[in-house]
DNA sequence: TGTTTCTTGTGAAGCAATTCACAAGAAAAT
DNA sequence: ATTTTCTTGTGAATTGCTTCACAAGAAACA
C-alpha cells in the first residue's frame, strides 16, 4: 500500500519545508545538466546530513537506486507531486497596497504555478482600476467573487486592524489556505490552513543573534 | 551567575520566535491596559502551552511573581532586551525592484526600530534618484558606503543569480546579518547572520497540506 | 495571623526529530 | 562470474523540545 489517504503520517513542518528546498535544487540541478544525484550531494548543498535527506523521503517512498543514487528529474516530479505544485494555483491578493502590489509582479510565485488571477481592495481609488492586467474589485464583493472563480488561496496583506474581519469573509468564500502578511494571530476554522508571513519576526531573529552572540546560526 | 555572555546557552529557533510573539502580545495588552498577565493568559492568546511560556522565559531569568503572573510593561521591556530591539538598527535595502521598494514603506519596520538609511540599486536608471527621502545609491559603492554608514543589518532582495556576488560585498563592508529574500542557498562566514524569507515555499506548505489533507495545521 | 488560592519556576518524564549504523541491493570493475 | 564499491532505506540510538507535575512563593481573604 502506498499513497492511501488513509495513512495519516504525521509529517512535520521541518520536513514539508525541506522537501521545497529539495524540489528548487533538483530543478537547478537538472539545469546544471546532472541526471543523478545521490543524498550525500543533495545534503551538502542543503547544509544537512545524507540520512536527513533519505528519511524525509521515506516518509513518502523509496524514490533512489542502490549504488546509484536519485534520478535529479524523476525526484524532482516526485516532490512537485506530494508538495501538490504540479498543477496551477488560482490565487487572489486582497489588500493592494506596498506589499501587495509587489507580490502581484514577483515572478517567483508564477514560476511555480501560483497564478495571481484576481485582487482586492476597499479603497474606492482603487477599485475598478487596472493593476498589472486585472481590475481591482471591491472588497464588498469578496465573497461572491471569490467562489465564483474557484479559487483555494489567498495572500492577505492588509492591516492588522481588518485583517480577521478578511479572513471571516475569505473563509466563508470557501477559501482553504490563507498567506497572511498582517502582524496579527488570526482564527480560522480547523479545516482552513493558515500561514504567518512575520517579516519583523525574522529581523528580531537576526537582532537576537547579534546581541546573543547565537551560535544556532543559518538555519530554516 | 546569570547574563555572563559566556553562558553559551543554546537557545532554540522556536524559542526565539516565541519571545517575538510573546513581545507583540504583550505590547497589545499593555494598549489594553493590562497591568499584569498570567503565563495561561498569555499561552492562550498564543495558542500554546503555560509551561511553553514559562520554560521560554526561564530560559532568561525569572520574570513574574507568583500567584500573580508577570507584570506586563516590565515583561515586554525584558522581551525588547532579550530581542535586541530597545534599540534602533540601521538598516540598507539592496535591490530596489517590486518586493525592495515595498519593504522601504513597510510601516511594521520602523515601527520596531529597523530603521532603513540607504538604498542601493545597480539600474542606472534608478540610481541617484529619489525614493521615499532617499537617493538610491549605486551598488558599485555598496562595500564604502555601507561600512562608512555605520549598518549592521541588511535587506536583500535582488535576483537570485547575483545574490552571491552582492552577499560577498556586504560581507566585506563588515555587516553582521542578512535577510535575504532571494530563493537561492547563500554562503555566508560563520560569523555572519543569515536569514531565507522564503515566500514560495509558504506557499508550497499550504498546497501540500491542502492536497494532503495535512493535520498539524496553523503552526509557526 | 492563618488559611486558602493562585501562579511561577523547574527537574523529570514524555514525545518528536535527527543521526547513526548497517544490511541489502545495484552498478562498476576485474 | 566474482569481487569491489557505492548508496539507499530503515530500525535503533541519540539528541532536543515540549509537557507534566509539583514544591515554593506571593497575594487575597477571613
Amino acid at each position: 500500500m502506498s499513497s492511501d489517504s488513509n495513512e495519516k503520517k504525521r509529517i512535520s513542518e521541518s520536513t514539508i519545508h525541506r522537501l521545497s528546498m529539495y524540489f528548487r535544487t533538483l530543478s537547478l540541478l537538472e539545469k546544471e545538466g546532472f541526471e543523478t544525484v545521490s543524498s550525500k550531494e543533495l545534503a551538502k548543498r542543503e547544509k544537512l546530513t545524507p540520512a536527513q535527506v533519505r528519511k524525509d523521503l521515506s516518509f513518502f517512498g523509496s524514490f533512489g537506486t542502490r549504488g546509484l543514487g536519485y534520478n535529479v528529474s524523476e525526484l524532482k516530479g516526485k516532490m512537485a507531486e506530494i508538495l501538490g505544485i504540479n498543477r496551477t494555483w488560482r490565487m487572489a491578493v486582497i489588500g493592494i497596497g506596498n506589499i501587495g502590489s509587489a507580490l502581484v509582479s514577483y515572478k517567483e510565485f508564477s514560476r511555480q504555478g501560483f497564478n495571481i488571477v484576481k485582487l482586492f481592495d476597499n479603497d474606492q481609488r482603487k477599485i475598478g482600476s487596472n493593476h498589472k492586467g486585472m481590475v481591482i474589485s471591491d472588497i464588498q464583493n469578496l465573497e461572491k467573487e471569490i467562489s465564483e472563480s474557484n479559487i483555494e488561496m489567498v495572500i492577505l496583506t492588509v492591516p492588522a486592524t481588518v485583517a480577521q474581519y478578511m479572513v471571516d469573509n475569505i473563509v466563508r468564500a470557501g477559501v482553504k489556505a490563507i498567506l497572511n502578511f498582517a502582524p496579527i494571530n488570526l482564527k480560522v476554522p480547523a479545516d482552513v490552513y493558515l500561514r504567518n508571513e512575520n517579516m519583523s519576526m525574522e529581523l528580531e531573529y537576526l537582532s537576537f543573534a547579534i546581541v546573543n552572540n547565537h551560535t544556532p546560526k543559518n538555519v530554516k
